[in-house]
DNA sequence: TTGCCGATTACCT
DNA sequence: GGTAATCGGCAAC
């Protein structure tokens, strides 16, 4: 029995909200109908304007992250390095701009399809990893601002309780310059999941 | 308008 | 271990 997660569930407290979307379904349904999902195993919080390693630190407000300050359930999806999407979660209430990176999925549906968008046949190579999750789901820019309580991108509770002893915290991935802030434990995935994008 | 650099990845030694 | 790829965002000029 899985049920969609509702806006409400994101408009929560972003540590919170990020933990809670550990064994969380990601479904994403492509423009021919093709429906390819996941299981998320790894995320990570982003704290906003008191956050050094997020966009909006310090209330920072450009065309780009606007995006983080609508209302918790949308969807903030930008180009890193110019040749990957990261996919993130936003949180909270309107005009509060966190959200949740999502860095890793356990491949469930439209397996052969994702393997085919990644050029790689590897199982555990297929989401691993910010960028390589948008290329196997085919999530780009164009789902920014979408409201995740729709088709064709949306979470789903299966029915998955991850135990708050699996859950293991560390420091976030690639967010030195962001100095103390880098050592947050705000990095979130399941213990001894294979599918975590580093150990 | 210019120039630096990034919430990454793949491939090389 | 190291680094190239590749381009949009952003701030400064």
């Amino acid at each position: 029995m899985s049920k969609k997660l509702s806006s409400t569930f994101y408009q929560n407290d972003t540590a919170i909200v990020a933990q809670n979307l550990l064994g969380k379904k990601l479904i994403r349904v492509l423009p021919n109908g093709k429906i390819l999902s996941g299981i998320i195993v790894e995320v990570e919080a982003y704290l906003g304007i008191k956050d050094k390693a997020c966009h909006t630190y310090a209330g920072k407000k450009t065309r780009r992250t606007q995006t983080m300050f609508m209302r918790g359930g949308h969807s903030y999806v930008y180009m890193i390095y110019g040749m990957y999407n990261c996919f993130n979660v936003v949180t909270r209430d309107e005009g509060v701009p966190e959200a949740v990176l999502i860095r890793a999925l356990e491949p469930i549906d439209g397996i052969d399809e994702m393997k085919k968008f990644r050029n790689t046949t590897k199982l555990h190579n297929l989401c691993s990893g910010p960028g390589k999750l948008c290329d196997a789901l085919k999530i780009d820019r164009n789902l920014d601002k979408h409201s995740l309580t729709q088709s064709p991108l949306w979470i789903e509770d299966i029915g998955i309780q991850v135990p708050n002893r699996e859950i293991i915290k560390k420091p976030r991935i690639g967010v030195d310059y962001a100095g103390s802030h880098a050592r947050w434990p705000l990095r979130f995935y399941i213990k001894n999941n294979p599918y975590i994008s580093k150990v």
